[in-house]
DNA sequence: ATACATGCAAACACTTTGCAGCACA
DNA sequence: TGTGCTGCAAAGTGTTTGCATGTAT
């Protein structure tokens, strides 16, 4: 299973990287296809999964709703807009010490955690 | 819009309290099933979106899979085995002052957080 | 030449909704 | 009596998959 430089996988890659908003799925599809490109959904689905695998992108699953894609593939955290469910960046560094705070593991090995807070965009305070 | 006291509301509320082990709603819905008890899927969801936006149970939303449903309605966190998908209690007291630690808010109004540990369950590390 | 990738449509998993009839208050 | 609730089926949303064809290596 080797991998090959499509032109799909490229320009999956290449909009990640210039969208800066955690484009989900669907937006990715759209602004490849609105350059007149053909691709279809499936394929942008399989490029995304294939690219946050291998680390190139950052995989963001969201709780009710589209899951989104990240050019940053450093750990970081997200705030989600509860009305408009936009994602934004969270200034926190990693707290890779979370772990040491649980009092009794029950034999689970964690490997790693998510923290999504959610609360109000500065646009959908005002309304 | 006052609140009526149904059978099938009383029987999910009961149900969601006896299962302890966080049921989605289809297990909410299978289990009522097989007490010979007639009730609908529409209902079971219709019935604990009400029940959790009343606070007598609490919505525990699972990115990539179904939500599912605690009797417990205290803030605390879960940990998902990321191999049978089985989700588990996390014996860790809520961070309150987990906002505190965010560095700029860039306007947004944080209300809540959820933290989701991923890892595998003891049965899981067998295999 | 031959894996791997693609487009398309269908299937999938989870959840919500429109509607006509039913039942709690 | 009247609004809230129900069952049913259909639709909605996000994602994956089967398959025949295409293409990078």
């Amino acid at each position: 299973m080797k991998n090959r430089n499509t032109l799909q996988r490229r320009l999956v890659l290449e909009t990640v990287q210039r969208m800066h908003n955690h484009p989900t799925a669907e937006e990715i599809f759209r602004e490849i296809s609105s350059e007149n490109t053909l691709i279809s959904k499936a394929t942008v689905y399989r490029n995304l999964k294939i690219l946050s695998e291998q680390g190139e992108i950052q995989h963001i699953p969201i709780p009710n709703g589209a899951d989104c894609f990240d050019f940053n593939n450093t750990p970081h955290y997200h705030m989600e807009c509860r009305r408009c469910r936009r994602v934004f960046d969270v200034d926190m560094p990693y707290q890779a010490d979370l772990c040491s705070k649980i009092q009794n593991l029950h034999g689970f090995l964690i490997d790693s955690h998510h923290i999504v807070f959610s609360g109000l965009c500065p646009e959908c305070q005002q309304k």
